[in-house]
DNA sequence: AAATGTAGTGAACACGTGTTCATGTAACGG
DNA sequence: CCGTTACATGAACACGTGTTCACTACATTT
């Protein structure tokens, strides 16, 4: 029926949308800039040409422009099997939204190669959101080259013009010894997740600063990879070596479930009287009925809302001098402590 | 120190590198790409001046060539805080990462807003793959006129030239069926999720039919939301009502994993031999020890795979004749049911 | 040596838009 | 009726790239 084009069909242009409605290419864009001048009749008739040829505004196209940008925002998420990094990125996502940005979302998963984030780094971003874990600070220089802001969540990176916003892991670590030596627990063990990450160790050394001010010392110091599985093989590990233990301070919400878990059902153990277990940044998971998990909240919204006015005041002025936020952390006491 | 510019800076530009290397723009360009024809001496040169400057071509600007692709997909996905959305869309992320594609990601919460659709749809996306629940079919037509290809999944649009992958929803209803049936269990009812969406409709209508065939009758059929406190409340108001149940199918898992709950702390029934509790979709905690749900396997990466196989065609072939791919869902027999 | 081919090169064009600029027209005040 | 002002308009430019098109210099073949 149709002529056999072989080429794909391209999508209508402020071009032919001018030659139907019979007025210039500019009136074309006029029509759809809101603050531009436009007899009104032309401006309704463009309209409804437009929606009858189906164009849209190339938004490409536009962001080239001077002043233009691009509206594009990339965001490094870590792992998404980790709930945390899956809630607080639908919660930036959102944020985005609001802002008229749209997330171009990188990582998901284990390990993010660094080149991919250089490849994305072709286009001209507005911003780049780092949150994901282990990326090399190069990213930092690449960035500042390219005049694309950096905004880093979840680490400090103390690099020029790089905006950071962070947990105060080493306070939320100490929070967590204070409250389990509140309830007697002296026996401590710390269950930590992949240990080349900077949150990890500061957690670490908060549990062991926290600890020996109190005038104690670890009962063990085990990693894992922050994974539920992860946690409940670590902790069968431990108590299989017979490890005498009463608390498990966990650097992580999913490790801490999992370690419960495995206490219950290996050994048979009750929490809390027998053991005690706190976790991180209370995920939805931790209120569930089932777990109750006692944990110290690395507040989510604060997070967003503090990446997204860095993102607004950056843009808005690209040289001011860059900041670093710290979140304050808070415990969570629900019923495995 | 620095001049006190007031404009934001701008990215290093192909010209720039051009006149710093001494060759003409022509040339940066063929620099970067692999086929052209490029003295070997001036490549190396116009590469090292690139590094320097810190110069990379940009994306936007190649897309917007006549035979350029953006490279840039968008995914609308369902609510984040539903697990499954949150693993297929982590899947389907290093999906596309393979192709070199870049998705863009909308929805991530309960109501995606057709405008935020349209409003993405302003950039000449390379596809829009729409996962999440309930947006109107019209989204369709705006593509269409747009040429951007469509690929749905997770429910089946009857409209030209759009792929769909969907899971077999009354089969796999019919599965938990007759796995409950198999059991002895006789008095089911059915706990359905948001009901104007056509996945929880198509899978309670395999249930009540598969339960007909077999001679029996529905003891109740209720519906919540899809979420695990959902399924809590769910259960517990309808255990509070004196319904004699001895077999519940969800909808999906987590409202499964929080009927158990309620199940237990509330009425204190032992799972199965009080109650029998199914899900569907089989995400990551189904199989956590604490849990070890039985499930209706919604197999994310054979649907991902399928995904990615029908977009690599229709970018090929555009007037490919659309396909609708039906994924077979499997029964995983676990401890509840 | 002449004819033919080949790789390298820069100018010019195309992509689709927002915006400036000069021009034209209508409205308004005197 | 004239001078001023405001607004509407289309042509032209800019944005940064990939690619085509002549054209040159050189190697190869007849």
């Amino acid at each position: 029926m149709t002529t056999g084009k072989e080429s794909k069909p391209r999508r209508v242009t402020a071009k032919q949308v001018a030659q139907a409605a019979g007025v210039s290419r500019s009136a074309v864009s006029r029509a759809f800039t809101p603050g531009s001048p436009l007899d009104e009749g032309k401006k309704r008739k463009i309209l409804q040409v437009s929606e009858q040829l189906g164009y849209r505004p190339n938004a490409l196209a536009a962001g080239l422009q001077s002043r233009g940008r691009s509206n594009l925002v990339a965001i490094v998420t870590g792992d998404l099997v980790n709930h945390y990094d899956s809630e607080i990125l639908a919660k930036l996502m959102r944020g985005l939204y609001a802002m008229g940005k749209w997330p171009v979302v990188l990582g998901g998963s284990a390990e993010t190669s660094e080149a991919e984030i250089l490849e994305v780094l072709a286009y001209p971003l507005d911003a780049l959101i780092l949150r994901g874990g282990s990326v090399d600070e190069s990213v930092a220089t690449h960035c500042a080259k390219l005049n694309i802001p950096l905004i880093v969540s979840g680490r400090v990176m103390d690099a020029e013009g790089v905006d950071c916003v962070c947990c105060d892991n080493m306070r939320g670590a100490e929070l967590a010894v204070t409250q389990l030596i509140a309830r007697g627990k002296t026996r401590l063990g710390y269950l930590g997740g992949l240990a080349h990450l900077s949150s990890d160790q500061e957690r670490k050394a908060g549990f062991e600063s926290a600890l020996t001010k109190a005038g104690f010392k670890p009962a063990i110091l085990e990693h894992s990879d922050f994974s539920y599985e992860g946690g409940y093989e670590a902790l069968t590990g431990i108590l299989s070596n017979d490890v005498e233990l009463d608390g498990l301070f966990c650097a992580n919400d999913a490790m801490a479930l999992g370690a419960i878990a495995a206490g219950r059902q290996q050994f048979g153990l009750s929490i809390p009287s027998d053991l005690s277990v706190v976790g991180f940044d209370d995920i939805a998971i931790a209120q569930w009925p089932s777990f109750q998990l006692s944990t110290v909240r690395n507040d989510m919204d604060q997070t967003v809302s503090q990446i997204l006015r860095l993102l607004t005041e950056r843009l808005d002025q690209p040289e001011k001098a860059s900041e670093t936020i710290l979140i304050k952390p808070e415990f969570i006491s629900r019923g495995t402590h």
